[in-house]
DNA sequence: CTAGGGTTAG
């Protein structure tokens, strides 16, 4: 009796001075301890129990089991217990025989339950389910499905907690069809109308995009439990349907009142990605008023919150704050790092994993490659490929996703069309990787070749594949031959229809110099969105149509269509081409008020709009302090430097930049030949072009060349400018026109 | 006395 009130030493020192034990005396002992989680004593007593030749009770030896399946340290002894189990023939207790299989089951033994499971002499739906939950947490959830319709073969009838399973199972491997059927089943039943049931039904319909059948069981239920509420947000947040994720988030604190981690956890996945950073500070502030912070697994989701919020600092605080850090708190750092193109500390983690031989998976591999996608840092990426094949995770799907994905983006697609024909398994992803690689380097054939052999393997392509390929085309000699039949193809697959793929239609004319066909792509649709607006405006920007540009947003503007980050963008770098100030400030106002002036694009051509417009007092203070200023923010300084005839400044601001550790590329030589051209500094601006290639890894392209033809001629030295000119030919690489983005020349 | 449903990293 002592034992139920906890006070379980005072139990046992009465037990111990206890004349007469009996069976119950042992047994109540034995429960006690197990209530109050003192597992050893309890194995310890029942052994003891056992060597005395008292009877074994069948209640006693499944709470036992069940606790050491829960604490996961016991396993030996739960293995002693199996032992006498099968030395007692208390096998035929169904309820023993239910809690082995439990307990081999909660180590990951699923051979050995399911061996188990075989020789069980008899079984109920409890030992059906307890089986298939073992399975499931194995993945093996198949076999689960298979188990479920061996049981009804059997004839033993289903209850709610074997649907719960077999439902959940269902939604983990794509097929729609037997859900439907277990759901038939289901309703048969009359099981429905069970929380736990329709529970498990709005999650598996959630995952399979049915929202409407989803919302449809969540709303005719009858009672909501705080799972309820949970599995219909995290179906929101599955399908990307944000907005109302947080209405249903604020539809719970009203009507159910209680939240939990899983509830915070869930909704603050949506807080990063809909740049609602005040909700996520609001959120991060309830988990903190609940009592959470030490939740591992909420405190990684806030790391990431704040890592796709911009916050760095947030996330970097709040992971050295944490007293326990687990592999997904790792895994999380390095993917945020590598989403702020933060490759150094990306792979400083990495580090500190390996040295202190830290869990590490594919997870981890994944995001440090991710981090080296730049051609900045290949040469980091190709150190950290190496780590993959020492690793031995280099057949893993997802790190050869991450692999062609980095080689692509580092400028070398043929090393991904490499690792892609290394891959045993592939998947769209990877596919999609290999195609978009080629197409950012310009190689269309390439990119075409590789979505044909899809197409002849009957791989199905997604909008991504589609939009990838068109993305490839650049020049008007593409389109009659490979554009028109690939646009061909999107009308008669039905592709047209999406809006991503339309808007990659309107730029990928564009970009092969056919505004007529993005203008009539555009004007012939109905239902435009502010993407379809700001692909044409694009498309007009890339070309160097900038009044046009202007006049399409004046137009977008009348049709009541709200500027957003890409619009201003686009907008900003039209009047600041123009050099209209007029229009470039009151764009600066508009991006103010729609709060849109902080991000970076936005941020940056306004700065370059004053640059360019000759107000260089009115970008100095908007500009970043040296510390955190990007590499596109020293480019615009210095060219702005560069064109207003301030030399020396600009020439300062370039050696300020390599001080503060950015590294200058094509477009900040670009910015420094030119003030040299200008202000005549002939041997310093060629022992800049020298070291441009020699010291700074950046080939010179055509842009640099006429600085230096410039800078020659400027000086009277025309026979060094001939054969300058006659050199470059040889080795001049032409950047395509996107990459260029303030010349000066 | 034995079984179940909702959360985080590519």
């Amino acid at each position: 009796m002592y034992s139920k009130f906890g006070n379980i030493a005072y139990a046992k020192h009465v037990f111990d001075k206890m004349a007469d034990r009996n069976e119950a005396s042992w047994n109540n002992m034995i429960s006690g301890y197990v209530k109050t989680g003192f597992f050893l004593d309890a194995s310890g007593l029942f052994l003891q129990m056992w060597d005395r030749g008292f009877e074994l009770n069948g209640y006693v030896i499944a709470s036992l089991l069940t606790a050491f399946s829960r604490s996961k340290s016991m396993f030996l002894e739960g293995l002693q217990i199996h032992g006498l189990v099968l030395k007692n023939g208390l096998l035929y207790d169904v309820f023993v025989a239910t809690s082995v299989l439990h307990f081999y089951g909660g180590y990951a033994l699923v051979s050995d339950a399911q061996l188990l499971f075989n020789e069980m002499p008899d079984r109920n739906v409890v030992s059906w389910t307890s089986l298939m939950v073992n399975l499931a947490d194995d993945g093996l959830f198949y076999e689960v499905v298979n188990l479920y319709q061996r049981m009804r073969q059997a004839g033993v009838g289903c209850n709610q907690n074997t649907f719960t399973t077999v439902i959940s199972s269902c939604g983990s491997f794509d097929d729609e069809f037997l859900v439907h059927q277990v759901l038939g089943h289901v309703i048969k039943t009359g099981h429905e109308i069970n929380v736990s049931v329709a529970n498990s039904l709005v999650s598996t319909f959630g995952r399979f995009g049915q929202m409407e059948v989803a919302c449809y069981i969540f709303n005719h239920m009858d009672v909501h439990d705080i799972i309820s509420w949970n599995s219909i947000l995290a179906a929101f947040v599955h399908n990307l349907v944000f907005e109302e994720a947080l209405i249903y988030f604020h539809l719970m604190r009203l009507n159910h009142g209680e939240v939990n981690e899983t509830t915070l956890s869930t909704v603050l996945s949506v807080c990063g990605s809909m740049d609602k950073l005040n909700w996520g500070r609001g959120l991060h502030g309830l988990v903190l008023k609940l009592g959470y912070e030490m939740d591992i697994c909420l405190t990684n989701t806030l790391l990431t919150m704040y890592f796709e919020s911009g916050r760095c600092q947030d996330a970097e605080q709040l992971f050295h704050g944490m007293p326990e850090k687990d592999l997904i708190s790792w895994n999380s750092m390095m993917a945020g790092y590598a989403l702020g193109s933060n490759c150094l500390d990306a792979l400083r983690a990495l580090g500190v994993l390996l040295r202190q031989k830290k869990i590490i998976n594919f997870v981890t591999f994944a995001s440090a490659l991710s981090a080296c996608a730049d051609k900045e840092v290949l040469s980091e990426g190709r150190i950290v490929h190496g780590l993959v094949i020492v690793s031995g995770l280099h057949e893993n799907l997802v790190v050869g996703n991450a692999l062609i994905s980095m080689y692509g983006k580092g400028g070398m697609a043929h090393k991904a069309k490499d690792v892609f024909g290394k891959m045993p398994e592939k998947e769209l992803v990877t596919w999609n990787a290999l195609i978009s690689g080629f197409a950012e380097n310009g190689e269309v054939d390439e990119a075409l070749v590789i979505f044909k052999s899809m197409r002849e393997m009957d791989i199905p392509s997604n909008y991504i594949t589609l939009i990838n390929v068109l993305g490839s085309f650049y020049v008007p000699c593409q389109l009659l031959r490979q554009g028109m039949p690939l646009h061909g193809h999107i009308l008669v697959t039905g592709f047209d229809s999406d809006e991503y793929v339309r808007n990659s239609l309107i730029s990928m004319y564009a970009c092969c110099g056919d505004l007529d066909s993005s203008n009539l792509i555009f004007y012939a649709l109905v239902n435009r969105t502010p993407a379809t607006w700001n692909s044409l405006v694009a498309a007009n920007a890339h070309h160097g149509q900038w009044e046009e540009a202007l006049k399409l947003l004046r137009e977008m503007q009348r049709a009541g269509v709200n500027f957003d980050q890409f619009s201003l963008s686009a907008a900003l770098a039209a009047s600041s081409n123009l050099a209209i100030l007029e229009d470039g400030q009151h764009l600066h106002g508009i991006a103010i008020k729609l709060r849109f002036d902080h991000y970076h694009y936005v941020a940056n051509g306004i700065m370059d709009m004053y640059g360019k417009c000759g107000e260089i007092n009115d970008l100095l203070k908007i500009l970043p302090e040296p510390e955190t200023r990007s590499r596109l923010s020293w480019n615009i300084l210095m060219s702005a430097f560069s064109r207003h005839g301030h030399l020396l400044k600009a020439r300062e601001t370039f050696h300020e930049m390599l001080v503060h550790g950015s590294k200058p590329d094509h477009v900040s030589f670009v910015a420094i030949l030119s003030a040299c051209s200008h202000g005549g500094l002939v041997d310093e601006g060629l022992s800049y072009f020298t070291s441009m290639t020699s010291d700074f890894g950046v080939s010179a392209g055509i842009e640099h060349c006429v600085c230096i033809v410039d800078l020659l001629g400027r000086s009277g030295k025309l026979d060094e400018a001939e054969s300058f000119i006659k050199k470059m030919y040889l080795s001049c690489v032409s950047y395509p026109v996107r990459l260029a983005q303030t010349p000066c020349c």
